[in-house]
DNA sequence: ATCGTAGGCGCC
DNA sequence: AAAGGGCGCCTACGAT
């Protein structure tokens, strides 16, 4: 039981519906169990025996969440898709079309009143898969439950497609990576499950205290409601010579406001207006707002009522919806303002472990492009220090250029430091010229585990060459942030997934993820134990991970009782 | 009414 | 130091 959770090993499919039962497919049979309570029945069967599972979606995985069932191993069959073909959420039916390359113009939508194909042969309504060879709607739609015998089936399908997927993984550049990918990829997906489900711990009572003190009281109705936003408002407009009453949540207006007290900007940015702050009462005021409303609006009360329940805040996670397969996740879990950071606490008798990856984007580029004189640069805990006395300019103006080599900055200071990496590091910035010139090209690119990111073609730059080209060195810069990027991911969530199965046995649950950052909750008694463990997790994520050996990652780990505290 | 877009801003 | 990559989500507004 200590191999990673991403090696090679038997799959069995598995499909469940509550109520119903279980069904089951293997290489050779496949067996259903009626049963009322399906997934406690499955925590059962997978305690005696744990292959890897292998099921069509996130709808399993929440199930399996909400019945705590731990498992370490499994292949998720949307994952592995959206990892190959790249792009969004891809629903079953049109995802068995892509992998059977099916036309997606007769996709059959649930309820259509399809006339022309009134007549035609539907064949056996118990067969999932229709004469035409897409998937059957009804079955899409909840058809697949209604017996133990159909969820077999239904977990047959599952597992023909993920040993399909499986072979054609073969076809990457480099196969057994793509499929170390596919699986550990799909633990992530299932990690986005139980996120998603069991919530990050808050401290309800002090989210509320500090709310009111930021952005007000809660309002009960739509006139103390707008008391409370004019009270809001007040500083900005008193500071108005003369007063007006200017509607601040229009940046039209307040652009204009602002010319006619004598700042003419091209927009109303705050790190624009910053530069004003001192000099300007009014200016002052205007940023002061904008927290305020940003709280009141964003993260006001409202926002906790609808996310936060029985002291756990709730979202939607995402194992790889973002452009390059970075992890995402609603109801604010990702843009949380710093300040409300206190209200995320550790519950009683717990503690949180908060670990985060120092210098991931650069050090992820040695890895990835096995330039030997930036891996030489990962041994420092700064990277940018070892960087800035090669290219001999000072560390903030190293870390700036670096940072906009793997952006695609083109202007300023950092455009002046690129002839001096390209000099001291001509590895990496070829890799990364390389797929920003693919990306220009409008042709695909790939992360270091093999995850496809899709370029796109723009047909409204028809005719308008200046809009082409502007078009283009758009999708350049996107290329060349996406092939680091999303290989950080990729590095993040095997990282994110050995911390969940090294931390079963001391009750760590994960309970945040943020592209270079963990949140683990776990029992008092164990947090030491427990920081320990992600560190060393980061050295066998990056042992299993990394392209290239010799690159060292790091990371700063603290235990603390408030996501706030101070690094350690 | 509902949708998409833009300006803006929070986080990485 | 400059304002480049990603995401979610707010308001306002114009289109449908």
């Amino acid at each position: 039981m200590n191999e990673p959770v991403f090696e090679r090993s038997e799959s069995v499919a598995v499909a469940l519906a509550p109520g119903v039962g279980i069904g089951l497919a293997s290489s050779d049979r496949r067996w259903s169990l009626p049963t009322i309570d399906a997934a406690a029945t499955f925590r059962r069967i997978h305690e005696r025996s744990a292959p890897r599972w292998v099921w069509w979606d996130r709808a399993t995985a929440e199930l399996l969440a909400e019945a705590r069932v731990p498992i370490d191993r499994c292949w998720d069959v949307a994952t592995v898709h959206r990892f190959m073909h790249g792009g969004w959420r891809t629903p079953l039916g049109e995802l068995w079309a892509r992998h059977h390359g099916l036309s997606l113009e007769d996709l059959p939508t649930m309820g259509q009143l399809d006339l022309l194909r009134a007549t035609d042969d539907e064949g056996n309504p118990d067969d999932p898969v229709r004469p035409d060879g897409h998937l059957r709607p009804e079955w899409l739609d909840g058809g697949f439950t209604t017996s133990p015998e159909r969820l077999a089936d239904w977990a047959a399908l599952a597992l023909q497609v993920s040993i399909e997927q499986d072979q054609r993984l073969g076809d990457l550049p480099d196969p057994e990576r793509a499929r170390s990918s596919a699986r550990s990829e799909s633990a992530a997906d299932l990690l986005c499950a139980e996120l998603s489900v069991h919530g990050l711990p808050v401290d309800e009572p002090g989210a509320t205290a500090l709310i009111t003190d930021l952005a007000g009281p809660p309002t009960h109705s739509t006139a103390d409601a707008d008391a409370v936003r004019a009270e809001r408002d007040e500083p900005v407009l008193a500071a108005l010579r003369p007063r007006s009453e200017v509607n601040l949540r229009n940046p039209a207006e307040v652009k204009s406001m602002l010319r006619r007290q004598g700042f003419d900007l091209p927009d109303t940015r705050a790190w624009r207006l910053e530069q004003l702050r001192e000099s300007s009462p009014l200016i002052d005021a205007l940023l002061t707002w904008r927290k305020a409303e940003r709280i009141a609006t964003t993260y006001g009360h409202e926002w906790l009522a609808s996310h936060v329940d029985g002291g756990r805040l709730r979202g939607e996670w995402a194992s790889s919806d973002g452009a390059a397969g970075r992890m995402t996740a609603s109801a604010g879990l990702h843009n949380l303002p710093s300040m409300m950071r206190p209200i995320v606490r550790a519950e009683t008798g717990h503690r949180l472990v908060r670990a985060d990856l120092g210098q991931i984007e650069p050090r992820v580029l040695a890895a990835v492009s096995g330039d030997r004189a930036l891996i030489d640069a990962t041994v420092q805990d700064d990277l940018y220090r070892p960087v800035a006395a090669r290219l001999g300019v000072d560390r903030e103006l190293a870390k700036v250029a670096v940072l906009g080599a793997m952006y695609g900055a083109t202007t300023g200071a950092s455009a002046g430091a690129l002839a001096g990496l390209q000099r001291s590091y001509p590895v990496a910035m070829a890799f990364l010229e390389e797929a920003a010139e693919a990306g220009r090209r409008a042709e695909d690119v790939m992360t270091a585990g093999g995850r496809r990111v899709r370029m796109w073609h723009d047909p409204s730059t028809e005719g308008d060459l200046d809009r082409a080209i502007s078009v283009a060195a758009s999708r350049g810069r996107y290329a060349r942030n996406a092939v680091v990027q999303g290989s950080a991911a990729e590095f993040f969530k095997v990282w994110a997934i050995t911390v969940r199965r090294r931390g079963r046995p001391l009750g760590a649950e994960v309970v945040l993820c943020l592209h270079d950052e963990l949140l683990v909750h776990v029992p008092a008694e164990h947090a030491d134990d427990a920081a320990t463990m992600v560190a060393a997790a980061v050295d066998e994520a990056a042992h299993y991970w990394s392209p290239t050996p010799g690159v060292r990652f790091v990371a700063d780990v603290s235990v603390v009782e408030r996501w706030s505290e101070a690094k350690g």
